[in-house]
DNA sequence: CGGGTGATTGAGCCCGCTCAACTCTCGTGG
DNA sequence: CCACGAGAGTTGAGCGGGCTCAATCACCCG
């Protein structure tokens, strides 16, 4: 997952905690000015294998970025929340796919500005080592959770890291499906649901609905302790 | 895993395609110049949560890096082998540690001077950007291994990409114990173990000792697929 | 109300884990 | 030169966590 940098609007899923960013602009970069565009839910950004021509600001909505190998295996490798910036690329092609998880609109910044901009500037260089150097830790915890953690912890971690991104005091809507936090979490749906599930009557977590869940922190983090 | 760069000399684990760098430089950075220490067989070249002073470029030898939760599971997130960098971190701790898989030389650069370096050279910068992100692209297709391979994928996976690393011809002599490796690929020796066997009974791969490895390129790259 | 999508739950299986025995290699010393 | 032991690797038997397949349930929108 990634998200540290956050804009604010009044559309769902933005980040509650984001200050306001000046908009249409690149983190702090005022000559980097961005094209507002909508995706609709579940309409690709972008497909892996693609020129990768844009970099994309998340206004507001969610974004998730994905490989998918030939028999349809998918592994989510993050989603991005309002303010994120995602699809960033070192080679011409993009190594994700990008799909909007619900309606969301984003901001557009062609690559080759940012690029330009970068190699005058240190700072904005700088800002992007940064970004990618969290990009990167971000990816190893994701993998030590896949690599060596119970279906159980990842669901667990899951819904901390989602409440801390989107909620407050415990409480968070998701905006995935159980599918995608499956494909996040390297399970199937059905575990994912069975989790949550286990989860509810250990009393570790209230549910209205499938998509608002209201954890008790402590419990929940006992669950996945260290 | 990460590699790319390369040195050459005469010790063991030095990639055979390498070209020859210029000695304790960093990359094309005449102005950094390394200190070269040694370490011995499993030894800890740093842990987790310590300061980060250093950053390190394997001369020879292969250096592990990993994560371990309370109860002692472990995540190796990626084998450094000769030319490679690593130890770069944005805060000021090491969120992982590293050890010397094999007794292994190393040219250590300060951390502070490199950053010094980048804050007024922006062709660095932007080096350090690419290091990042081919990073981060290891990490994304470890991940995807972890989340959504078999087993048997993911010891096949292994192997070429060893092969590719250290080896010629398909054949490697590899310089870590079935342990880092079931360490690596999120599995337990013993499937690791197994799984080697398994593709030696299906003629992919023949063995001389445990670890020197001749590849059947063509039938181990039909069990990774994709 | 009925249809559709997404989530939950159940039953049974299988891949990979656990625990344990055995083998192989290699270094060391009698 | 062989005996021995230690560490690493292999192999086997059995278990169990998570998967598969399938039925049911909940919740929207008509």
């Amino acid at each position: 997952m990634s998200a540290r940098t956050a804009n604010t609007d009044g559309a769902p899923w933005v980040d509650p905690r984001a200050e306001p960013a000046e908009p249409r602009t690149l983190a702090s970069c005022p000559e980097l000015i961005g094209s507002p565009y909508t995706y609709g839910q579940g309409e690709e950004i972008y497909g892996e294998g693609e020129e990768s021509e844009f970099v994309y600001r998340v206004v507001s909505g969610v974004v998730r970025t994905a490989k998918v190998l030939g028999d349809g295996r998918r592994q989510i490798h993050g989603f991005h929340l309002a303010g994120d910036l995602f699809g960033f690329e070192t080679s011409n092609a993009h190594r994700l796919n990008a799909e909007a998880v619900v309606a969301t609109r984003v901001l557009l910044f062609r690559r080759r500005q940012i690029e330009a901009v970068a190699s005058r500037n240190v700072e904005a260089s700088r800002r992007l080592w940064d970004l990618a150097m969290r990009s990167l830790e971000d990816a190893e915890e994701h993998a030590l959770l896949l690599g060596r953690r119970t279906a159980l912890e990842r669901v667990a971690a899951f819904l901390m890291t989602m409440e801390k991104r989107l909620g407050g005091s415990g409480s968070v809507e998701l905006p995935m499906g159980r599918r995608d936090i499956a494909d996040y979490l390297g399970l199937t749906l059905e575990t994912v649901s069975r989790c949550i599930s286990q989860l509810h009557s250990d009393r570790a977590l209230a549910l209205s609905g499938a998509r608002r869940v209201m954890l008790d922190l402590g419990r929940v983090g006992r669950v996945v302790e260290e």
